[in-house]
DNA sequence: TCATTACATGACACAAATATCATGTGTTAT
DNA sequence: ATAACACATGATATTTGTGTCATGTAATGA
């Protein structure tokens, strides 16, 4: 551990959150646009843009300006090995059972 | 993703808390029953059970009994190389910025 | 058997995170 | 110049997470 737990506290917080989530899953098909993503999860602009200010400030999407517009791309270097890796861990240590919970709660 | 957004969320959420993340800190030094992890933290006994329970529930942290005693050992095989890649991440993305900002709220 | 120790569990008040609402800024088009 | 568009930012109410308090359970020892 070579930072504060703080500062870990705060990296995994950003991934704390399904529509984070969710916003990095879909950045993973390519870069897009703020309104894009609205689109395609149906989230309100300002949720978005609220939300990927906390992944651009941990590394986890970048940003780049055209015009009026601004494209959001996600870190593959860190979220796609980050990603797998947890899938790894869940399937040795989590179990069905979480999922099963998780889907219940609907 | 292998899994539904709310497992991702509950896994890292896990780790978003600098109390836990000092608990798996410490017990990468080696396993500990629950007073052990109280004297060395100084925490209360009913927050080390209760944060242990989180950690255990998401495989982070393995249980163990001996007597009286509950013994938690940490998951290195998941742990150890998490933190590594985090450290890393954070060495060639986020910044001393982001360091100094916390260090400033105290 | 009955304390005592070690730890877990449930309930709840407080603190932190989140989405939403209102508004602001920069860019393009007319 | 100004209207429209794309997006960001600030404030706030509400949800969610957290530690603490009170209590419960299992193991040991006298």
């Amino acid at each position: 551990m070579k930072h504060s737990l703080e500062t870990y506290k705060f990296f995994f917080g950003a991934l704390a959150n399904p529509n984070r989530l969710q916003i990095i899953n879909i950045l993973r098909q390519g870069k897009k646009n703020v309104g894009e993503i609205c689109v395609v999860t149906g989230f309100e602009q300002t949720m978005v843009s609220h939300n990927l200010k906390v992944l651009e400030y941990h590394g986890m999407v970048f940003m780049e300006k055209d015009g009026k517009y601004r494209y959001y791309a996600v870190n593959k270097k860190t979220i796609k090995p980050l990603l797998e890796f947890i899938d790894a861990h869940m399937e040795e240590y989590c179990c069905k059972l979480l999922e099963e919970q998780h889907e219940r709660k609907k």
